[in-house]
RNA sequence: GGCCACAUGACCGAGCGGUGAGGUGGAGGUCUGCAAAACCUUUUACGGCGGUUCAAAUCCGCCUGUGGCCUCCA
């Protein structure tokens, strides 16, 4: 790693770029709002996660112990306006005829089947909501101590407005409490809430309600953000030093987060907050209540009006990276090929490191490359600088094989060790073919064949073998040094 | 309606006060039996109108457009 490259990132809190110092290094707490299982994830859950899943590394690759914490939403969620109707687990277990801890178990796989095959790290812990409960509970508790929250009828509310008097409530989004009052819709009469901004930390179950859980307060189930509240303090401590998550989350979520840790601790939870920015489908994003979303497991096989065809899921993954993590990306079939293309040629000249010749000579030093490869990543977790330099350190690795350009020993052995860094450890990038020895076998016979009418002048036969494989994926590169493959 | 972002070449996307980021596509060339791949050259853009500055895609103002949040969502 390069000691000199001083981490930066922005945070949201403070809407600006400040240098990194964790609470205790070198460990690092950071705390990223996972999905909620009543679904499959669509392909904007899994960018959010992925741009988590390069921050990670890239703490990591610093030499940074990280407990990294991203939970698992398998209980409480209230659908529609006023915390009325079904949970969603319960109201998705009707339509399918399964109890609402099988929609989770099903889901909770699936995400985790999409997350391998992004080649996302596995979180340190993934904790779920219905495993702390009474966490919940406590610190619910804790906040009615203090003054903050108000049981009516067997539900528990936050004061928004009490706590607005002594905290900044709007610290993340830095709205206006007035104008916030202006946008929330009247209080019906049947309202259980005294502040219109007011919101729930605990439900009365219905007797139709299947998830629930006893309580001080009568059956019922957690509100929407005290789960985070609670497992976050539980495994990070009160103060950590990254809270994570979409941006779409910051201005409700994370905003309720931060009331119920000041209420109930009197601290920031977090030190840092980090919001990554949504995927687009023809400049709109993408979501659920849209219908525009499309699962990983579509955009994998093509399987989708909008696709032409399928795309890999490392491809997805570069195509992600390319962009930086708080800009928008508008998905499009052509951004998809482009990328689809920009990835091969970045892991063929990977490959092509183990066959480079060395000279007593080196033509480019590869120091100034590494170095500008970590000022892109420290700059805020810059992927797409990072790749546009990866391109460059490719341009050098093929120049040498090509024999236009000479590389010595010290060099090629630090660029060999910059790619596998980058590449792998940090963008989290892998090969996708899986030459076996086998088929290694079968093609060195096939290209041999092919050898042999060729020097027969048979350009036929070679035209057919080259044709055939290529049809089959396969594609023949004459070189120099004779003929390699790729899929 | 309120608040907040963003507008970059054929496309995707960095940059955010002063050397053509990068990828894809297009054009030309080198190599090759021909291809492919690779390499070289080329394709020099920053919504509009003002302003600040020696210098603006980059700062400020206005306008236009798009999007996000305000209601579950990563």
């Amino acid at each position: 790693m390069n000691p000199n490259t001083q981490l930066v990132l922005y945070n949201t809190i403070s809407r600006q770029k400040e240098a990194f110092e964790p609470i205790n290094a070198p460990f690092v707490g950071m705390y990223v709002c996972g999905p909620t299982v009543y679904g499959d994830v669509h392909l904007g859950n899994c960018r959010t996660f992925v741009s988590f899943d390069l921050i990670n590394r890239y703490l990591l690759h610093l030499g940074y112990k990280v407990r990294y914490v991203r939970n698992i939403t398998d209980a409480g969620h209230l659908e529609g306006d006023r915390d009325e109707g079904d949970d969603k687990f319960s109201k998705k277990a009707r339509i399918e005829q399964l109890e609402p801890m099988e929609i989770v178990q099903r889901y909770t796989i699936g995400f985790h089947d999409i997350m391998r095959m992004f080649n996302a790290l596995p979180p340190s812990i993934e904790p779920t909501a219905t495993g702390h409960i009474s966490e919940q509970i406590e610190m619910v508790r804790e906040i009615i101590g203090k003054g903050y929250a108000y049981e009516v009828n067997g539900s528990v509310y936050f004061d928004v407005e009490k706590y607005s008097r002594q905290y900044n409530y709007t610290i993340l989004t830095n709205r206006q409490m007035d104008d916030l009052l202006a946008g929330t819709r009247d209080l019906g009469g049947q309202d259980e809430k005294r502040g219109r901004l007011d919101f729930a930390l605990w439900i009365k179950a219905k007797p139709e309600h299947i998830m629930r859980w006893p309580s001080p307060w009568g059956v019922g189930f957690p509100g929407w953000h005290i789960e985070c509240s609670a497992m976050s303090s539980k495994y990070l401590g009160d103060q950590f030093d990254i809270h994570g998550g979409g941006m779409d989350l910051a201005a409700t979520h994370h905003t309720n987060e931060i009331a119920q840790s000041q209420a109930c601790n009197h601290t920031q939870p977090a030190k840092y907050w980090l919001h990554t920015n949504m995927l687009t489908v023809n400049g709109t994003r993408m979501s659920k209540s849209a219908g525009n979303g499309f699962l990983p497991q579509e955009l994998f096989t093509g399987d989708h009006p909008l696709l032409k065809r399928g795309y890999s899921p490392m491809t997805v993954r570069f195509f992600m990276l390319q962009a930086h993590y708080r800009s928008t990306l508008d998905f499009s079939n052509e951004a998809l090929d482009a990328s689809e293309k920009g990835f091969k040629r970045l892991m063929n000249a990977y490959d092509l490191l183990g066959k480079l010749k060395t000279s007593n000579t080196s033509d480019f030093d590869i120091e100034d490359l590494r170095a500008r490869c970590y000022t892109a990543m420290s700059d805020d977790f810059n992927s797409p600088i990072l790749i546009a330099e990866l391109f460059e350190a490719a341009r050098i690795i093929n120049t040498v094989y090509d024999g236009k350009g000479a590389i010595d020993e010290k060099n090629l052995s630090s660029l060999k060790e910059l790619m596998s860094n980058f590449i792998l450890d940090v963008l989290g990038l892998k090969e996708e073919t899986c030459q076996t020895d086998d088929l290694g076998q079968l093609m060195d016979f096939i290209i041999s064949l092919r050898l042999d009418a060729k020097n027969n002048k048979d350009y036929a036969t070679s035209d057919k073998i080259r044709n055939a494989l290529s049809k089959i994926g396969i594609q023949l590169k004459d070189g120099k040094e004779g003929t390699t493959w790729s899929k």
